[in-house]
DNA sequence: TTTTTGCAGATTGTAGACAATTTGATTGCT
DNA sequence: AGCAATCAAATTGTCTACAATCTGCAAAAA
């Protein structure tokens, strides 16, 4: 009987792959880097000629961006970078919190020793990038440390839906990289997750993810509507003076 | 001023729809329907002759439902209707019931007295139809009863994620129409998830949601597995007989 | 000046054609 | 008979062309 069978990466990738999949893929780390900012239009010919593909597979991966909530296609207008406004922000983080919760209470459950390190590693990393005041570093790591906990819980539909609603909380415009501005008490909180989760006590465990969830909800929303008011005086001076402001993107028309 | 611009019905139809909505819909109708069941391969050109259209909009279509996870589409061999796993579909009740606490919170929290008369009505009629052993209807107010309130949640994100579960889980094979086995331990399960809520204790009516999720979980699973074994059985005999024993879908290949 | 109408260009929606891949059967060999 | 190689039919992947629709501007009317 043979081994089992591991194609070459090429092989595997020209097995699994199509042209759909590699636009999706390209588009979606486009959107989310920030390089294709909310609102922007994506033209079907000028994206096509850009990715060197035909219009075809680029509109099926409009499609499954579309689903996932990342464009929004107006018909015979165009597809869109969509925008998520802070309504639906608040919705996606009371979502997250109740998810979360399970995950908290899951893990209390069922976690290993092994596991139990790894993420305790990953607390001490963000440590240290708190006090060396490593704004983007905690930011990513805050990132890691919350998928692999979702991994850990080893639901893997929670784990997809959980992905996806973070990429379109990416997506809630002043989010990106400015959440630095309260590292220590998130932080702190990560530690308390932890402890509870080696408790073994599944209440206190999902108690604790919930709880860290809502106040993360409190502080982004809270800082956002202070950016919100400080735009708004700036725009209303750099106005007066006849300055044109960018808001990050350069689009004529808006869905 | 203009009041508020109302188009025409069909009109607004023509605006909205395209050949691409309108053959994801039928094709979502059909796969919930049974009339496309699990491991149905879907023929790009067969469809598309069936529903009048090219392809190109049937295969956007199909990257909708592929997302959506109604269907699977394997490179350069087909595109098949999904068949959900039992390992899935109890991850999925896992999920329904952290989303159902967090709808029965919300719900303790906010419910007008309008919309309690509205679930309480519904109970009535859900325990008519157990008095009346009509399994169908209350199947159909089930469904209803829990939509209806997950949209009371009034979080919009939940509700589309919800229902989005709702799909998939139609899919789990044995699910359908023979859920009747134990209508009046969930019926008294909706009437207590009322009663809990119109307390307005989040705690309790949260807890009351997730138990009888987890509840509705237990006996699904359990029933299934007794199917399977007399399914097994009965596959055994009629082999041994010589005769042929459908399983529902006429295919050659499977994804 | 302000508003409306008509047109040209650009863009999307849909269909059809061609290329690439898979599948299953037939043929030839051991 | 059993097995491998080969080939043809079917099906999917991709591209191009045409039709329908929208957008913005300019000209005409109020």
């Amino acid at each position: 009987m043979n081994a089992e069978i591991v194609p070459h990466p090429t092989i595997e990738l020209l097995q699994t792959s199509s042209l759909v999949n590699v636009v999706h893929g390209e588009l979606e780390r486009m959107i989310l880097s920030g390089q294709l900012a909310p609102g922007t239009k994506l033209t079907e010919l000028t994206l096509a000629a850009k990715l060197g593909v035909s219009r075809g597979p680029l509109r099926e991966a409009f499609r499954l961006l579309e689903e996932a909530g990342l464009v929004k296609i107006a018909k015979n207008r165009g597809v869109f970078v969509r925008d998520i406004p802070v309504e639906e922000a608040v919705e996606i983080f009371d979502l997250r919190a109740a998810m979360d919760e399970l995950v908290g209470r899951k893990l209390a459950e069922n976690i290993t020793a092994v596991q139990l390190k790894e993420i305790r590693g990953m607390v001490d990393a963000m440590e240290k990038a708190v006090k060396d005041k490593d704004t983007y570093h905690y930011h990513l790591l805050n990132l890691k440390f919350h998928d692999r906990l979702v991994e850990l819980a080893g639901n893997s539909k929670l784990t997809d839906i959980y992905r996806k609603l973070i990429k379109e909380l990416s997506l809630f415009r002043r989010l990106n990289l400015e959440d630095g501005w309260l590292m220590p008490i998130s932080a702190s909180e990560h530690r308390s997750i932890v402890k509870a989760i080696a408790t073994g006590d599944a209440d206190s465990a999902g108690k604790a993810m919930f709880e860290h969830v809502m106040d993360s909800k409190a502080r982004t929303i809270a800082h956002n509507l202070k950016r919100d008011v400080a735009r708004k005086r700036a725009n209303a001076l750099s106005a007066s003076s006849n300055v044109a402001v960018g808001t990050g993107t350069n689009l004529k028309s808006r869905p």
